[in-house]
DNA sequence: CAAATAGTGTCTCTTAGACAATATCAT
DNA sequence: ATGATATTGTCTAAGAGACACTATTTG
């Protein structure tokens, strides 16, 4: 049963009554990403309880919908995505390290039968965050991780390969893909790459971050040069770093987040011939 | 209220009840978009009843959950766009003239408070179709039309100009002004422009959908040759037009969509310096 | 016939990417 | 000292866009 939109509001809300509906549960999920040792990392929870329990999920849980009166508790989307990264990770959502993260939403899953115990609509949210501490396992978690995202064996069709340990929950391993091939190609045409920096951030360590979300190896010149030429990408600092490379070398200079929202020209990956089909 | 997913399955289903749960409404939207006079244009309902009665509104309604039990009325959300559709144009779904449509999830909506009945949160769906019928004013609606985009005043803040005669219901100007914004952009590197034509179409034809998706003309001579080189985007069937230009000029040779899935390189529109901060 | 249009050729400028060179730093 | 790294320079090929030209069709 769906409400019927040819009654007038008055007359819905007075004849307001829940049992009307077939119950539909609205859940946010997060896929946030990070850099840890250079590796692209995906914070992950272990399930305590039925079902999937002891497999691992995307934070995530329902978004408090308010009721027919609309009370104050009533979340929009992004808030319930900010506060359930925060209440995992432990962090605070205002003014904190979550203060950095990028958010945006990544897109809806909702099949029947995705969840065994009813339907749920489930809004899956994408998040950039500089290295953030390691989570708290709390609220219904048995464990929380950044878990490297190579570790998941996801193969392009959403799924993980036989053999991998740890095994996702639901259909996490689709929407965890859809967001890795997002996060792609989103470094292409924005700034995001910045937003897994800190505050200052020199362009060996933005390259890093590409390389570790494309996966590929860049060339070091090339892209150091191709950085500076895009009008609002990075601005100096002024200031130096006070390290060298890992293994030697000069010490690279400092820059932060400029103010373009769009990269034009666009840094594109190489070699997309295969994906073009 | 909120499931709690520390209990297990069997469980949750010998203890459910609907009235423990907030009740939240899942809806779709869909933003179809056609080629009309070589003007862009959007499928509008007028509504017959309130909330906001005698406004014009996307297409959409509410997705058949399918209950506790799962009963097989339970709805994808794709399904239930491309239901919403059939059932606004009168077109069958399925081999009818909606088979050559491309649709895609948009995004959510669900602030609370965008319905004054309950919380509703909507998939907002895009749809590219070639030129269709006048849709038959059915079902809920008071009236069903492809309007101009143009007509609608519709400002990049996804608000309507004032003094606009027809006016969007609930947040759908924002809906709408995001999916133009993704339509826009979806032309540049993907070849679902041919998805606004029909099976055979010219070049220049395929110009005229950049220039009315875009607002902008394009140079024929360099569109031309732009389209040809990339690999995969159309194909030549081999015939020609049976007419020429609408004043003159040579008849225009055939094509069909290729088989690529993106454009590379891409057709990167005009004058996007504004847009980039 | 006049005007418009399809399709092709040519030129210039920008950019991506390969490669090289140099200065600086870690070990 | 040795090797790695940051940064800049140079060269080449590809592509975008401006412009021109010809052939063909409509009215």
């Amino acid at each position: 049963m769906t409400p019927d939109p040819r009654r007038d509001e008055a007359e819905f809300l007075a004849s307001y009554d829940p049992r009307d509906y077939d119950p539909v549960a609205v859940t946010v999920d997060v896929v946030a990403l990070t850099i840890r040792d250079g590796a692209l990392h995906v914070l992950l929870v272990r399930r305590g309880f039925a079902p999937y329990a002891g497999m691992w999920a995307l934070p995530g849980g329902f978004v408090q919908a308010g009721g027919p009166l609309r009370g104050a508790d009533a979340e929009d989307l992004p808030d319930a995505a900010v506060r359930e990264l925060a209440e995992e990770t432990g962090l605070s959502a205002k003014g904190g390290a979550l203060g950095r993260v990028h958010l945006e939403q990544l897109g809806t899953y909702g099949s029947p039968g995705r969840d065994p115990r009813m339907r749920v609509i489930s809004v899956a949210h994408l998040a950039f965050a500089p290295e953030l501490p390691d989570p708290q396992a709390g609220g219904d978690a048995a464990d929380a991780a950044w878990v490297p995202v190579d570790a998941l064996g996801l193969t392009d069709s959403g799924e993980q390969r036989p053999g991998t340990t740890r095994r996702l929950a639901f259909d996490h391993a689709r929407i965890l893909a859809d967001g890795l091939e997002r996060a792609r190609g989103k470094l292409e045409y924005t700034p995001l790459a910045t937003a897994f920096c800190g505050g200052e951030f020199t362009i060996p360590e933005l390259r890093s971050v590409y390389e570790a979300v494309w996966g590929e190896e860049l060339h070091a010149g090339n892209f150091h040069r191709k950085v500076l030429s895009v009008p609002g990408f990075v601005e100096s600092t002024g200031a130096t770093s006070d390290r060298g490379g890992r293994r030697g070398g000069p010490r690279p200079r400092l820059y932060r987040a400029g103010d373009a929202r769009l990269l034009h020209p666009a840094l594109l990956r190489p070699s997309r011939e295969e994906e073009i089909r």
